[in-house]
DNA sequence: CACCAGGAATGTA
DNA sequence: TACATTCATGGT
């Protein structure tokens, strides 16, 4: 029936236990010439893949004054590939940030207006760029358009599960169920997905009841790692 | 050594 | 529709 813990009242929690997030990060100052297009490369390089060998890859890309669209355009995908090797799935990565530059090409090299107008329909656009799923598309959307387009991670997932969001997990349901519970601002989603991957990443294991914690109930479970393979 | 990190495409039943 | 496999580096 009804969840112990709202979204909204989680959201509220986790904010004032952890405090503003500042997604989306780079590594301090901006390593391309624009943001947006810095956010967009950084959400298909951090699939799966630990944030930290990003950072090495965008600071990679830097060093070797691949910073626009057109250096994304000129670079041979070889070269690509060396630079970015850090966040791993390099030649994967490599075609799709290739493919991704190419489509943002087409459709005027500029993210902000690329992506603005109907949010339905630029949404299927992404998805239809190899290499984008729903997650990247949604981060894009968010993170690099600052468009209300909620992101659900493996995190969310959990989460929501073991708050009894919802019993079968899917990215498209728990979307559905937190753009229905949650006021459809931008700053709502964007804080909320990262305080999730915060809280995913605490361990707190000596206080599975969280008496006397912030968190309180957001956070009456231990630890949220994956249940280890035999 | 195993497991994980801000997934997605492809193949199988 | 629901899973399984593949991709690959670097940190713990």
């Amino acid at each position: 029936m009804t969840p112990a813990v709202e979204p909204l009242r989680a959201f509220r929690r986790l904010l004032k236990a952890y405090g503003p997030q500042h997604w989306w990060p780079s590594s301090g100052d901006t390593l391309l010439d624009s943001k947006d297009l810095e956010v967009c490369l950084g959400a298909i390089l951090t699939q799966n893949t630990n944030w930290l060998n990003v950072e090495k890859a965008l600071k990679n890309l830097h060093k070797s004054n691949i910073k626009n669209l057109k250096d994304f355009l000129r670079i041979d995908q070889r070269n690509l590939e060396r630079l970015i090797r850090s966040s791993g799935y390099f030649r994967q990565k490599a075609r799709k940030v290739k493919e991704f530059v190419r489509h943002l090409d087409r459709r005027g090299g500029r993210v902000g207006k690329w992506l603005s107008g109907d949010l339905k329909a630029r949404r299927r656009e992404l998805l239809d760029i190899h290499g984008i799923g729903p997650e990247t598309a949604d981060s894009i959307l968010l993170y690099a358009a600052q468009r209300p387009a909620f992101v659900v991670d493996a995190y969310t997932l959990r989460i929501g599960s073991r708050l009894g969001w919802w019993r079968t997990a899917t990215y498209d349901r728990a979307q559905a169920f937190l753009v229905k519970k949650l006021p459809k601002r931008v700053p709502v989603y964007n804080e909320f997905h990262a305080l999730l991957v915060t809280l995913a990443k605490r361990r707190c294991r000596k206080d599975p009841l969280c008496a006397g914690c912030p968190l309180q109930d957001v956070c009456r479970f231990g630890s949220l790692n994956h249940e280890k393979k035999n």
